[in-house]
DNA sequence: TTCATAGTTCCAAGATTATAGAACTATAGA
DNA sequence: TCTATAGTTCTATAATCTTGGAACTATGAA
């Protein structure tokens, strides 16, 4: 993860709409959950949906397969870890976490 | 840290700049950094800086202190770590951590 | 006071993003 | 082949964000 790839996924997840349906697919598991599904669950018109999937999908945060007449999204759980990994490093840089938070992430 | 807290704080940081500005915050410590010292090491100009600089502040990202004719520009690690908590609880949810990141962050 | 330095706010322009209806593409079933 | 369903792309509009010069505010020093 370097820093370009850093600012697309933080613009990716840093829209209300978004973060909720990125939410939602690491919420549904490795199944993944199809537009419509989405749709109906958030309350999103299709293609406004279509959309913020897309660019969820430039961004490497989620991925998707055709399954029949269906799609499935499905979240990227590595490259979100990755995004972690790269805020962890560089808020971290020269100095200690706060413990609280190490603690709390050591359990995550 | 709530989902509107953390869209903030995605939406701040999601913009090379000032993820540039956060980055060489965290790396100068608790010092902190003048806004003419981050111009200079970021080569941004007053204005432009000036208007990242609130951007952060208001998403309780970065604290500002005067010292007589100065002010000092500090990240603010605690509400990062809370970021991260909320997005490591919200990659997680349902299912665990992948491996590698669970002890790549337990390092941190 | 007066001046210089540090930094911000004001403003206008350009660029990017978000929304959602209409039209289009792809697939499965009859 | 024809039709219905699933989903996307096209398009226009509105909204928001970014940039940086000019003017302004605040502080310390002479």
């Amino acid at each position: 993860m370097n820093e370009n790839a850093a600012v697309s996924a933080l613009a990716a997840l840093a829209q209300e709409a978004r973060l909720r349906v990125f939410r939602t697919l690491v919420g549904a598991g490795p199944t993944g959950m199809t537009p419509s599904a989405l749709a109906a669950a958030l309350d999103i018109p299709a293609t406004t949906l279509s959309f913020h999937l897309k660019e969820l999908v430039h961004a490497d945060l989620i991925t998707v397969e055709r399954q029949g007449r269906n799609l499935h999204y499905r979240p990227a759980l590595a490259h979100m870890n990755a995004l972690l990994g790269y805020l962890t490093d560089h808020c971290c840089q020269g100095q200690a976490c706060i413990p609280s938070v190490r603690k709390r992430r050591a359990t995550c």
